[in-house]
DNA sequence: TTTATATATTTGTCACACTAACTATTGGTA
DNA sequence: TACCAATAGTTAGTGTGACAAATATATAAA
């Protein structure tokens, strides 16, 4: 294999997320879902902890600080997750959603499910174990120290 | 496997993409590239045609119109890019690499090839192949009706 | 020739990614 | 007590991505 082969990797990766985010976002927006597909990972991972902060909830999505922080901002504007001050620590929030926030996850999950098998038309079971597998060893290579996942 | 599971490749897909890009930008900057990850593949591809329009690059490039125009903006200011105006067409321009851009090339390139192989550490050219073959085929599966590559 | 349609590019808006710098607060230590 | 490093979160700046709409020009149809 060539050097020149090696490279193409970044670019097909990058399209195919780009696709992949594309694709679910349109779907998003002709259901008339009123999330993103990165607020819609947020409000997700909310409604699988209870309670969280935002650095907490940053780790978990692999966001980062700023970026969580407007994610957060619109959530909170659209009536889907509040702020609580932290008791004891007057730095950081508790994150939980509102009433709205929980049916809400709870009408979306099931059509997101849907909407992201579409990608896996043609491809095996086996297939999605391998790839799983040669993103996350990418992932691995390139983040240094710290092997996570 | 459940429906769970299936949903869990955009997450995987998309960090392992924003990891690569993230990756070769650092890189980028401590080498004072003195241009983005983003900019790079549009000079690479311009180093690879003659002479393109900004159509016919941003179908190269999978990027869309107007985010190549600002990406061609930007390396007309660092003096890599020249807009030429099309002879026949007033409407579009033949783009082309200044002499400086042709020998930003040609510098960068041994470079960004080692960049980009530290992502293979520990994989096989049979998951290099698998890799390319599951990443077009998710992209086919959710591009509609143009089957491109 | 006039009209309609298609093409090439730009502009505007919103969302997200990354960096750096900043505020406020906490907790340890001298 | 006073200091200082670490932590939680925000703000600002730049680049990119998607989408819609606008402008200018070209080409085909009536």
């Amino acid at each position: 294999m060539t050097q020149e082969q090696y490279s193409k990797y970044s670019f097909l990766l990058d399209r195919t997320a780009r696709k992949v985010k594309q694709y679910a976002q349109q779907q998003f927006k002709s259901g008339d879902f009123d999330v993103t597909v990165d607020q819609w990972l947020v409000l997700k991972n909310l409604s699988e902890n209870d309670v969280l902060s935002q650095t907490e909830l940053a780790n978990l999505v692999f966001k980062d600080h700023p970026t969580l922080t407007r994610i957060i901002d619109l959530l909170c504007k659209k009536g889907y997750v509040e702020r609580v001050p932290h008791p004891q620590d007057r730095r950081s929030f508790q994150l939980h959603l509102t009433e709205t926030g929980i049916s809400k996850v709870t009408s979306l999950r099931p059509e997101i499910h849907h909407i992201r098998e579409k990608a896996w038309e043609k491809l095996s079971p086996h297939d999605f174990e391998e790839f799983k597998r040669i993103l996350n060893t990418i992932y691995q290579n390139l983040n240094g120290e710290s092997l996570d996942q």
